[in-house]
RNA sequence: GCCAGGUUGCCCGAGUGGCCAAAGGGAGCUGACUGUAAAUCAGCCGCGAAAGCUUCGGAGGUUCAAAUCCUUCACCUGGCACCA
């Protein structure tokens, strides 16, 4: 597990790239150094998956488990009910069931990025509902709440930006004392002296600390990792690559996620290398210089494809995958595959039926298939020439395939522009 | 409860009776160049082959004509009051 010279978690968390801020940092050294700590990091069922971008700091215990300490994976059934203030506005308030159906959803895929066993570095997972939901207000008011200056929760720059534009409800204004309160309570329970987070939850893990210090008389850590980026430095996810890239296959599939990766710029692969997979120093600076010397074999968007995929969706899908992905991208010459390897690549990608009595068109085939949006949308790829059916060009809108454009008698490989591929079965 | 402001396409945001399928930006898509990269340039970006149709929170109304006016409902925001 450790290497030869087993260097501090939290050197390798800063080189990295994964420290953003956090308290007294020597006195989290030494404690990390001292023994096995708990350490806790919450996710709220604001969706019914987590994405990429929250893989950093679900990776960021598992980093620390590995380093000998003992994480809590937090699933978040209370604070996701009242939501965490955002600058853009009041949310709208998602029904008990969503949030209890997301938190389950949820909660399954967390259980998957931590080791559990009896061993002092076992993982827990907890629900902060367990103990919010039974809490009186008036409990929560007397033995929270007093320990709250309103003077200084207004003075958080999330605060100061909603006031000065749409205002904010108590509901929301709550929410730091709820996770306070969590970081409290696994203090107690579990002996939890770090929380960690995206940068974003620095004031709201603060507010844990704080408290426990009030309550307790005891420090506790508080450490933050950056919220990813893409080349551009925009939030991950929000509008990279065309909406969030979910964990769920079924939301996002195994194809669709690899290429997501596969297609990151060179910059942003190396940098994720370092952000979301395990790889050591030498491995990395070892893909570094290959894609510095020969960046056209895109070895670091490779490695940093196949790695997540593996992490997220296991060995067998990668394959999968990675076979669907060279036996349908570009040059290959389509008509010499075999059928069962075309059947599996169909496996991964949206496909469409057809029937040839029906004599379809390119224009049905894409949209058919979803490479296509409307048959609007189809024909106008035709005519920017984006469509290829078998990899060959197709610019008339009226074409239809015959029986000779059959691969092995029944299948067509259609393809939207560089990177949308989908397969198409013909029935008579 | 009252008064005021708001709700526009994936997002932000302009638009206060016709010239609006709706400015602009972002995101996205296709092409060129490449390395399934970046940067850059060009085109596209509600549905429909077209006629035309559906869209500006929901419903209804005024008008030859509504995203724009009226009524009402919902939600958001700000302010005031009430419950003493």
């Amino acid at each position: 597990m450790m290497g030869p010279v087993s260097e501090h978690i939290l050197d390798e968390l800063s080189w990295r790239g994964l420290t953003a801020q956090s308290t007294d940092l020597d006195a989290l050294r030494r404690d990390l150094s001292a023994g096995p700590l708990t350490l806790y990091c919450g996710f709220d069922p604001t969706a019914p998956s987590l994405h990429a971008g929250n893989l950093i700091p679900l990776l960021g215990l598992h980093r620390f488990q590995r380093a000998g300490h003992r994480p809590i994976v937090l699933a978040g059934g209370a604070t996701g009910m009242i939501g965490d203030p955002r600058e853009q506005g009041e949310r709208v308030m998602n029904s008990l069931d969503t949030i209890a159906e997301w938190g389950v959803r949820i909660r399954g895929q967390l259980e998957r990025f931590v080791d559990f066993d009896d061993s002092p570095t076992g993982a827990v997972v907890v629900n902060n509902l367990d103990w919010t939901g039974p809490t009186t207000v008036l409990e929560f008011l007397r033995d929270v709440g007093k320990h709250f200056s309103i003077n200084s929760m207004l003075s958080r720059e999330t605060v100061k930006k909603r006031l000065d534009a749409d205002g904010m409800s108590f509901t929301e204004f709550s929410y730091l004392l709820l996770q306070s309160n969590d970081y409290l309570e696994l203090f107690r329970r579990h002996g939890c002296t770090l929380q960690i987070g995206g940068s974003d939850q620095w004031s709201n893990i603060l507010g844990g600390v704080d408290l426990i210090r009030r309550v307790e008389q005891k420090p506790a850590h508080a450490f933050t990792m950056p919220l990813v980026t893409d080349a551009e430095g925009r939030k991950f996810g929000k509008s990279t690559g065309g909406g969030r890239v979910w964990l769920d296959p079924a939301m996002t599939s195994p194809y669709s996620w690899f290429q997501y990766f596969l297609n990151v710029s060179d910059e942003t692969a190396t940098n994720y290398l370092r952000l979301f997979t395990f790889l050591d120093r030498e491995e990395l600076a070892a893909i570094d210089a290959d894609t510095a010397e020969r960046p056209h074999l895109r070895t670091a968007q490779r490695r940093l494809a196949e790695l997540l995929t593996t992490l997220v969706h296991g060995d067998k899908e990668t394959q999968q995958v990675t076979a669907a992905s060279q036996a349908l991208f570009g040059r290959g010459e389509l008509r010499e595959l075999e059928l069962s390897t075309l059947l599996a690549a169909f496996q991964e990608i949206p496909t469409g039926q057809v029937r040839l009595a029906d004599a379809p068109t390119i224009v049905d085939l894409l949209v058919s298939t979803g490479l296509a949006d409307s048959r609007g949308a189809a024909r106008r790829t035709v005519k920017e020439g984006g469509a290829y059916v078998n990899n060959a060009k197709v610019t008339d809108e009226e074409w239809k395939p015959g029986r000779e454009d059959l691969l092995h008698g029944r299948c067509l490989v259609l393809r939207r522009g560089k990177r949308h591929t989908a397969g198409v079965e013909v029935l008579d």
